[in-house]
RNA sequence: GUGAUUGUAGCUCAGUCGGUUAGAGCGCCUGAUUGUGGCUCAGGAGGUCGCGGGUUCGAAUCCCGUCUUUCACCCCA
């Protein structure tokens, strides 16, 4: 075979697209109840967009981009987008979103491209779905992005999953903290790994973070950023808290979870799956507060949303036998045509009766009435009519249940209507 | 990027110590008397054994390279 897939992307194939739309359909009959509008961007943005937006200490930025030139002689610097958030973000100060009404509450569903080595639940050119609430520092607004996340798992039938929940603090208290870490770490800092130690100045907080087992005895002893959280945010926290207690989302508090992304800020959480291997997260998110000021603003814009990776969804999916529930959509009638003059009629009725709304299958092959039957029942047809000279001269039709196997007899006039009746 | 791993029919996989026409199940197609699907039975189509090179009288099988798959590190959804 000459042509494939490049690597880390993956064809949806027809078999599997009706799961997809499920997901699909899932989070955006949820996103519509909060009351979230789709937003769509442009799947390649300015470079800059996203230095400056996700952070250069980032492996994302680091090494992850495809990043092009529009031309050879152009000074431009393009990048497939990596994640969504600096997009949405973008889009709303270049549109004055937040002047058209305080709080803004979008949506996506949308593809990424992120140069990883693939491995399970991670490939190159991924789905996300997710959501921003822009404009709204309250506790309110973070757990309510939380809870309308949780609701999308809940609904799709997603049960081992467990919830983290962290804060950040505001800026001062992450500067602060760093140095508390850094304090703490330092007199083993020889212990430390190589990844560790380059970490250890450029974002310490990462460290937490590692999956390194010489160093979970040091980490699990660190200073928490939860006892060094200034009083707005500490407060902040505690309500995000007992809204999710209220809503009945249950959650536990991950010292640890800091998130890989520069912009986030105070809470912070992410939902893990034990179905998923290493890459156990099948989604996460947190609040940004800072993100619009370092794209630009002038002031402080706070924002909370998340992301969930729609790949990853579909392992856990799979494993909790959910996927193979979905079926794809079957026809209302097989129109069986016995004769070249019966082959012309069922064409102008099938015509007829799919603008009327039915979904209506026809023989493309002009093969046997046994090969037509065949094929009506493997797509799964709720009915067969069988089209020769007796039919149209008489107009009286035989009606076929192929679920019950029962047959009656119809007048042409009344058919549309009996098969409406009956698949409706 | 580092380290492992995989590749045989549309799919899931057998294939002995290197030996002659590379198999199975599922799926697909056709048929089992004249106008009826599902079950059953019979038959059929479908393979450059990932690709390139090497060793050998002879390679799906051994060696090298390459691409790909999967997994872990790393990173993250």
């Amino acid at each position: 075979m000459k042509f494939q897939t490049i690597t880390g992307t993956k064809d949806i194939l027809p078999s599997e697209s009706p799961l997809w739309q499920h997901i699909e359909h899932t989070a955006r009959s949820i996103f519509k109840r909060f009351g979230y509008s789709e937003i769509r961007t442009p799947i390649f943005e300015d470079t800059n967009l996203f230095l400056r937006g996700i952070g250069e200490t980032t492996d994302i930025v680091g090494k992850e981009m495809y990043t092009f030139k529009p031309s050879s002689e152009s000074d431009e610097s393009l990048t497939l987008r990596p994640e969504m958030t600096a997009s949405v973000m973008r889009a709303y100060l270049q549109h004055s979103l937040g002047a058209q009404s305080p709080v803004v509450k979008v949506y996506y569903i949308s593809k990424l491209f992120r140069k990883e080595k693939p491995q399970k639940g991670r490939y190159r050119q991924f789905w996300q779905f997710g959501a921003e609430c822009i404009g709204s520092a309250n506790p309110e607004a973070d757990a309510e992005i939380i809870a309308m996340m949780m609701m999308i798992y809940d609904e799709l039938g997603i049960k081992s999953t467990m919830l983290k929940l962290n804060s950040l603090g505001d800026i001062e208290t992450r500067k602060r903290y760093r140095a508390i870490l850094q304090d703490y770490l330092r007199p083993h800092f020889d212990k430390l790994d190589a990844v560790s130690k380059e970490r250890f100045e450029k974002n310490p907080l990462r460290i937490l973070d590692s999956k390194n087992p010489d160093l979970q005895d040091l980490i699990a002893n660190a200073p928490r950023i939860l006892d060094c959280l200034d009083e707005v945010s500490k407060s902040h926290f505690e309500t995000v808290k007992t809204y999710l207690d209220d809503f009945g989302v249950k959650y536990v508090i991950e010292h640890r979870l800091v998130r890989g992304l520069d912009y986030y800020s105070r809470t912070a959480f992410e939902l893990v799956s034990s179905d998923l291997g290493a890459q156990d997260a099948l989604g996460g998110g947190g609040r940004y507060d800072g993100l619009g000021e370092q794209l630009g603003a002038e002031k402080e814009i706070p924002a909370v949303g998340f992301a969930s990776g729609i790949e990853r969804l579909l392992i856990a999916l799979e494993s909790a036998g959910i996927s193979e529930k979905i079926q794809p959509p079957k026809p209302d009638v097989m129109l069986v045509a016995q004769s070249p003059l019966a082959r012309g009629w069922i064409m102008k009725t099938a015509h007829a009766w799919r603008k009327e709304g039915l979904a209506v299958e026809t023989d493309l092959l002009a093969r046997s009435l046994k090969a037509q039957m065949r094929e009506a029942n493997r797509l799964g047809a709720t009915f067969a009519i069988i089209v020769g000279e007796n039919e149209l001269q008489t107009g009286k039709f035989q009606l076929k249940n192929l679920l019950t196997s029962e047959q009656k007899e119809i007048q042409q006039e009344n058919l549309l209507s009996e098969i409406k009746n009956r698949t409706a």
